[in-house]
DNA sequence: AAGAAAGGAGACTGATCTGTCTCCCTGGTG
DNA sequence: CACCAGGGAGACAGATCAGTCTCCTTTCTT
């Protein structure tokens, strides 16, 4: 049998799944309640609104995101620097699953226009992560400005999620993305002790 | 009086507004009407359907983009590698515009996951406009590989873009793209006759 | 086995959506 | 003034939306 707390997870599950395909305006709570086999009652009691099941969504998705990233890249490779070209590669298999449809932050953004939204403001929660990360590992570089740097490939793999999205080559916008990192890091380090 | 003609480009630029701002599920016929003050006959007039009047506004803002885009780096800069670099202080000056709602492509993407639709297409359209311009000013300055830092040139303002849009500090996103464009493409001068 | 509690199914409400159609007003012409 | 065409206003239809509530089945407890 199905547990409470377990039923609330296939609801959240379901609309990472659904929101991220379709959408959040588009994607109706009845087809999540359809997909996800729990019923209206259930999902209103575990959540006051739908915009409370975006939020948890958007929650748990950051959580899942944040995991399977730091993993993969950290199964990947051990030096800093190795780490953050491997971010690239990473970001290449994300692409190229079959389940891949942008980053489902951005897709959100595009949705809810009023920056002061908690929407909002789980988006921008999961950016800072990801530039965190990046950071954290450029300081393990040794780079001179690594808040800099870090900002930059940020800015970089932002942009090649994007392209992958729009575009047909999915994998090719990884490789792009990590030749222009490469040479952001080369540029960073030049002179410096870790170059 | 307003001739038939001003009224299909009043409904277009109402709808490129409210698209922009509130995204496109989430925009009602209604709400386009009342605001550009046109009857909905007139609209089903000229469009079958919503649909037809999202990319009727896609194709506008296109032109209208492209025009104001390349005017503004031109009237910047002569010169293929500074026109480079101004296209990064155009970008600037967009993303502090108050009607700065990201890029209406990549939000549209975000809304119509259905890579075989014409909305799509529109999207893809946009950005290889972008890309072109970008690599035919690559290949005004003499870079051996004008196609490949092109597409890196075009990825970081993509990012760029997304980053201004989640972020508070829009100018500072700009700032960061500009950096890395001077880095790339000095990276990609580098031994060659234009370097 | 009897009673109680809980959850699924889904009817229902009121709002809103796209798209059609009717009515009426306006303005031009004889 | 009479007539007629075109467009605005908006009623209307049918679907779908979020959210509430009722009914009934199932399951657990005693």
């Amino acid at each position: 049998m199905m547990s409470d707390s377990q039923r609330r997870e296939q609801l959240i599950d379901t609309a990472i799944d659904l929101f991220a395909k379709h959408g959040f305006h588009a994607t109706g709570i009845d087809r999540i309640l359809a997909v996800s086999g729990v019923s209206k009652k259930t999902l209103y009691r575990h959540f006051r609104s739908k915009d409370e099941l975006i939020l948890a969504a958007l929650r748990k998705y950051d959580g899942l995101f944040r995991n399977n990233f730091m993993r993969s890249v950290e199964g990947r490779a051990t030096a800093p620097r190795d780490r953050l070209l491997a971010v690239f590669d990473v970001a290449r298999d994300w692409f190229e699953d079959n389940s891949f449809y942008g980053c489902m932050f951005i897709n959100a953004v595009g949705e809810f226009s009023d920056p002061d939204t908690p929407v909002r403001h789980q988006c921008k929660a999961f950016k800072s992560m990801i530039r965190d990360y990046i950071e954290q590992q450029c300081r393990g570089m040794g780079a001179p400005d690594p808040a800099g740097l870090a900002e930059e490939l940020a800015m970089v793999l932002e942009g090649a999620t994007v392209t992958a999205q729009v575009s047909q080559n999915r994998a090719r916008a990884a490789e792009i993305a990590k030749t222009a990192a490469v040479a952001l890091i080369d540029k960073a380090m030049k002179g410096s002790a870790g170059g």
